[in-house]
DNA sequence: TCATGTCTACGAGTTATTTCGTAAGCTAAT
DNA sequence: ATTAGCTTACGAAATAACTCGTAGACATGA
């Protein structure tokens, strides 16, 4: 029984994460930064967050120096994981191929994705 | 601009919206009892919440008889491609394709729904 | 009629989430 | 050394989500 109820960000913690994920690692005025672009919200703000963050284990920080540097602690293989698997539970009564077909036709993929989805596929049916 | 925030239903008002979904129309009791097959929670609380969703716009209802009887106001495609649209934002930096990846990688789906995927698939390829 | 059971309405408490102001410390440039 | 600017910590308010108790209405059957 590992900690299953570690993952569950909350909607603000998830953007803070996904910056985390892709940058490998940040400061908060990183964060907040990158946040400002599609959201208006206070430094502190963002900070209070992330200081929150810690104190759940959703994110590791070296503050051996004055401007502390964050990390995601949860994968984001591991969160998509979880938060899919929740979807199709919730939402398409635990079909996943209705998630796929949802996903598949709303939103443009291109061609070279299509034909790693195809891949997929191909290795999927073999079985 | 459409209400674009009319769609952004709790994880509780989604759970009721679910049984809303199956069932076509419902009591409280009726959403209550299928509830309490998964979580246990006090009558009430599942009445307050399909209130508040009523307020919301949520749900309709019909209040001709005593006991009333509710129906899902928003559909079920439109509350997927909406969370779907997000979820991809949020979680897959924008790419349809790792979500389906992930969903296809971690739940079993049927031959069948494979070949429905695969219908997809080559009817977007083709585009 | 009266008790019982079920229903809705509603107030209000509790917890979770998000927000920001203020204080205190450190550093670098004037 | 003083100022300006940036940092963290922290308290606390505002909001949202969830929870439940109680009250009043209505129907049914004893």
């Amino acid at each position: 029984m590992t900690q299953h109820r570690t993952i569950k960000p909350t909607e603000s913690e998830l953007e803070i994460l996904q910056v985390l994920w892709e940058r490998g690692s940040a400061t908060v005025r990183d964060v907040h930064e990158d946040l400002m672009q599609t959201k208006d919200v206070g430094y502190t703000t963002t900070l209070k967050l992330m200081q929150i963050m810690y104190e759940k284990g959703l994110v590791t920080r070296d503050d051996s120096s004055k401007t502390h540097v964050y990390q995601a602690a949860v994968s984001r293989e591991r969160t998509q994981k979880h938060m899919v698997g929740k979807m199709i539970d919730t939402l398409f009564s635990g079909s996943s191929a209705q998630l796929v077909m949802q996903a598949l036709g709303n939103h443009k993929s291109s061609q070279q994705e299509l034909e790693e989805i195809q891949r997929i596929l191909d290795n999927l049916k073999k079985q």
